[in-house]
DNA sequence: CGCTAGCTTGAAACCGGTCAACTTTTGTGG
DNA sequence: CCACAAAAGTTGACCGGTTTCAAGCTAGCG
């Protein structure tokens, strides 16, 4: 139930004249953009908690733990993930900064999966119900919840597919890297910041063909990859991609 | 964009002193129950517009059609699919009485995906700008969208895990089962609206492998399988289904 | 160091896909 | 109502992409 971690929750700035808002914080955009007043803003401020940071390898929420709060990234890496009957981990999702973790939690009132940290990870808290509560009042933060929920339907309806091994890791790197680029970095060299067993548990395949697709990918130049660092080289990767993205 | 199709909308009863929602409306209940005045059922009245007759193999709406409604299946069997590049049907889900279409929608404005009847459907309609509206005034509407799209995203999730055909396969069984019993309709026997090749591709396998799963299942005494004809005959489909729907 | 988790590589097995032929059902027009 | 055509479904043989199994490698860290 997204518990607190680390030192206790940072204080968020508050000068008199000026709300800032972690520039990570997905609603950030929506708030400011949409013209509310100053004692608007402050509602939705009081109900931002900054949390963690969450060490690599801390469980953020477990499944079944009850629903009290949904999460922006600020910092790391977030994996979601639900252990089968057969004791396979499905994993259900990487957040980078910036994206939201708990939506599906919603109708359940219970998260549906486990959500762990994969390097230090820092996150901005929203109480559900006082936001629900404050949507009601401001139409822009509604959008803007609605917005979110309906792409986490897209993104996941993307992966449950029909495509190949190759397909799938391209549109993985292809996703971060846009992902990253949306963030301010580069588009091409980026770092890994999970296990090729995530990675493979995460495209449905086994360790062993991530690494071989990695190893095809390098020898036909569409790659380059050390360790965890990758370089994509070739726009062949984005085409490989396209199929299951979609442009 | 939810065309209109065959005779003009039905008029929504209204007897003056009692507003009758449609009993398949997803709405319904939560609006019921949730103790609003007359004043504020009207309202939500007036947005509902009941569509339909759509016939088989007619489109609802297509990809990249401008968003401006989602529904909720009155009667009659929906199938939303995206093509891909290379040409083949990706299905992306199946939607019985009761079930909302078009929630996937929202974030980007546009239909994302194809909607086509499998059989005569009747839709009743929601503007979703006006839903939206009313939501401000209306918390449980509200919390009934968010709950509605958040179930998406673990519905979508669940598909896109790592199963065998069989788990497939008895999943998607078992899931239509639990759904007509809970529209009050037998669990153990009906009717499947799609053809073979539909629920292939809606469970990444060719319609040859749909086949052969029919008929070991059909060998092993799980099931009855009579052209379209299903009859669960053995707990031990739910067993196998049980690794990915997590009961 | 030397242990361990993560990763890579090769060989063999297998699940499900593809191809091809055929049957059954559905739909249509004479 | 029948005849025929087209669509849907089934079955068998073969193929191939991925997985599995096994072995060894590499980097990070106590």
């Amino acid at each position: 139930m997204l518990r607190h971690a680390g030192p206790a929750p940072t204080p968020i700035a508050d000068d008199g004249d000026e709300f800032r808002f972690c520039s990570t914080c997905a609603f950030s955009a929506a708030c400011l953009d949409s013209g509310y007043d100053k004692s608007q803003l402050r509602d939705l401020h009081v109900l931002v908690e900054h949390i963690g940071p969450f060490t690599e390898g801390e469980h953020i929420f477990r499944e079944g733990d009850a629903f009290n709060a949904i999460a922006a990234v600020r910092s790391g890496t977030v994996k979601t993930y639900v252990v089968d009957a057969s004791g396979r981990e499905q994993v259900q999702g990487f957040y980078l900064p910036g994206e939201m973790i708990g939506l599906n939690a919603i109708s359940q009132a219970r998260y549906p999966c486990n959500a762990v940290a994969l390097d230090p990870v820092v996150l901005c808290r929203f109480s559900f119900p006082s936001m629900a509560a404050l949507a009601t009042r401001m139409p822009g933060i509604q959008q803007q919840l609605f917005r979110l929920l309906s792409q986490d339907i897209g993104k996941a309806a993307l992966l449950a597919g029909n495509y190949t091994a190759d397909e799938r890791m391209a549109a993985f790197l292809i996703s971060l890297s846009r992902r990253y680029a949306a963030r301010g970095f580069s588009p091409t060299r980026f770092v890994l910041t999970m296990t090729r067993t995530d990675i493979a548990n995460y495209l449905r395949l086994a360790a062993e063909s991530v690494s071989r697709v990695f190893r095809r990918f390098q020898d036909e130049g569409l790659l380059r990859v050390d360790r965890r660092e990758i370089e994509i080289l070739s726009p062949g990767l984005e085409e490989l991609a396209r199929n299951m993205l979609r442009d």
